[in-house]
DNA sequence: TGTACATCAGTGAACGCGCGTTCACTGATGTAC
DNA sequence: TGTACATCAGTGAACGCGCGTTCACTGATGTAC
C-alpha cells in the first residue's frame, strides 16, 4: 500500500519520501498566513514534521526555497493564463477578457505564490532560470496582445503589441494587488476587481479604436454589461455593493 | 548655537534632543536598503546611535513605528499629488497628467514610503489614523477624476468619477510597482515608466470619450508624443531604449 | 536669582527566544555480484 | 536468492547570533517658589 505520500504524515518511516514537496507546501502555507518576510526555514521543517537540519538535503538555504516557489509560481501562473487565452477562443477579445479574469483569480486563490512571484524581493532579474519562467509568463500575455493588435479595424493605427502587453498587464497587477489580494491586505472597494479590471480594459481597447461593444452577441458574458451604457452616469459603478 | 539637530549626531550629550525624527529616518533607510521586512528595532536605535532600549521611549513596538512611517508617507504623498494637481490648471488634462507623473516620481524617490505604504503588510484599515490619511490621498485622486468627468464632450456619457479614480489608480500603481520602483526590485522595460502610464492613461481617456489630442498647443509637453499617432504602428514603442 | 524637586529621555546589563547552520551520526534504500 | 556495501535522507544535539523586551538606573531639563 502506498502509505508515502498524501497520507497526512501521520505514520512515516525514518525517511519522509516526499520531503521537498512538503517542504514547498509548508513555506507557501506559511507566507500565505505571514506574508513572504514572515517565514523561516526552521517553520518550514517544523511545519513539514522534520529536523531544522532537513531541509538543508534539498534546499541550500531559506532564499532557495523562496525562489523554487517563485519558479513554481510563474509556471502555474502561466499555465492558469494559457488555459484561459485558449489560442484566442471563441474570439479574440473574449479570450482576451478571460486572461485579465484568470490573471485576479490567481492573484486572489493563490496569494502565497503571487507575493513569492512579485513582492518577496527575490531579484528575478539575476536568476536565469527564474527570469526564464517570468518571461513565459508575459510572453503569453504579449501574444495575446499581438493577435489583438492585429485585429484593428481597417483606418485604426495599430498599436504597439509591446505597450499593450506593458499595459494590460500594469492594470491587472494594479488591480490584483491593491485590491484583490486572497490575504487580509486587500482594501475595500464598490465594485468587484474582476468588474474593475474589465471595465479597465474595455475602456482602453475602446481608446486603442477597437469596437469593443461589437462582440457577436452570443459570446457576451451574462450579467450587467461593464462599461456603462452611453447616456447614463449612473449604474453598478457609484454604489458601493 | 544649535548643535542639537542636523549635527550630523557628531557630538550630542546624553540626550538626543531629536530621537524620534532620527529613528523614523533610520528605519527609512533601512527599508529602503532592504526592504519594509528587512529592518528591526535594534537596527534603527543602532543607527541613530542610541542603546536598543530608547526607541521604547517614543514606540510602543516596532509595528507602531512602522505605522507612522506609512502615515508620513500618505502624508507626503497627498501633498505631492495636491501639488502636481495645482487644483486643475492650467487645464485639467494636463495637471491630470501631472498627478500621474507625480505618482511616479513619489514611487520612485520615495521607495521607502512607498513600501511601508503599500507593501509593508501593514493592516491600514484597522487604523484609523491611517485609514484616513490613505483617504484623503485617494481623494484627491477621486477629486481629480470628478473635474475630469465632468469635462466630458457634448454627447459623450459621463463616466463615474470613482470608477476613474480606482482606474487611474491601478494603473499608476500598477507601473510603479512593476517597472518604477526606485529599489532594486524594477524591471527592465522598453520605455520609461512616465512614458508607459502616460500612453496608458491617454488611451483610457480616449476610450472615455475624451479628445485627449485636442489640448491647445502651447500646452503640450515637449518631447515625442507618447501615444504613436494615427497611420503608423512603429515608434519609440517597439524599440527597447 | 538660587535652590529643590519632578519629570523626561536616555543607559547598559540582562533575559529568554528562535533562527540559521554545522556536525557526526544512523536508519533506510538501492545495487553489484 | 542472498549478502556486502555504497549512497541517500533524515536525526538530534550543539553553536553563535541578534532580536525584542525589561529593569533599575542616571544624567539632563524644566519649573515652582
Amino acid at each position: 500500500m502506498s502509505w508515502r505520500k498524501d497520507q497526512g504524515r501521520t505514520e512515516r518511516g525514518y525517511h519522509h519520501g516526499n520531503l521537498k514537496e512538503a517542504l514547498l507546501q509548508a513555506a507557501l502555507d506559511l507566507i500565505s498566513q505571514k506574508g513572504p518576510a514572515g517565514f523561516t526555514f526552521a517553520d518550514a521543517a517544523r511545519m513539514a514534521g522534520v529536523s531544522p537540519a532537513a531541509p538543508y538535503r534539498h534546499f541550500r538555504d531559506r532564499d532557495e526555497l523562496l525562489s523554487s516557489i517563485a519558479q513554481r509560481g510563474f509556471e502555474q501562473f502561466e499555465a492558469a493564463l494559457t488555459q484561459a487565452w485558449d489560442d484566442g477562443r471563441p474570439d479574440t477579445v473574449t479570450a482576451f477578457e478571460r486572461v485579465g479574469k484568470a490573471y485576479l483569480a490567481f492573484a486572489r486563490s493563490e496569494p502565497a505564490f503571487y507575493s513569492a512571484m512579485f513582492e518577496s524581493g527575490i531579484p528575478v532579474e539575476s536568476n536565469p532560470t527564474l527570469m526564464a519562467a517570468s518571461e513565459r509568463a508575459f510572453a503569453l500575455i504579449r501574444a495575446a496582445a499581438e493577435r489583438l493588435a492585429a485585429m484593428a479595424p481597417p483606418g485604426v493605427p495599430r498599436p504597439p503589441a509591446m505597450m499593450m502587453a506593458l499595459h494590460i498587464w500594469s492594470m491587472a497587477h494594479g488591480v490584483a494587488s491593491l485590491f484583490g489580494r486572497g490575504d487580509g491586505a486587500r482594501r475595500k472597494l464598490p465594485m468587484s476587481p474582476d468588474d474593475l479590471l474589465e471595465a479597465q480594459v474595455l475602456i482602453y481597447l475602446r481608446g486603442l479604436g477597437f469596437p469593443t461593444d461589437r462582440r457577436p452577441s452570443d459570446q457576451k458574458p451574462s450579467g450587467p454589461p461593464p462599461v456603462p451604457p452611453a447616456g447614463g452616469s449612473s449604474g453598478p459603478w457609484g454604489t458601493p455593493k
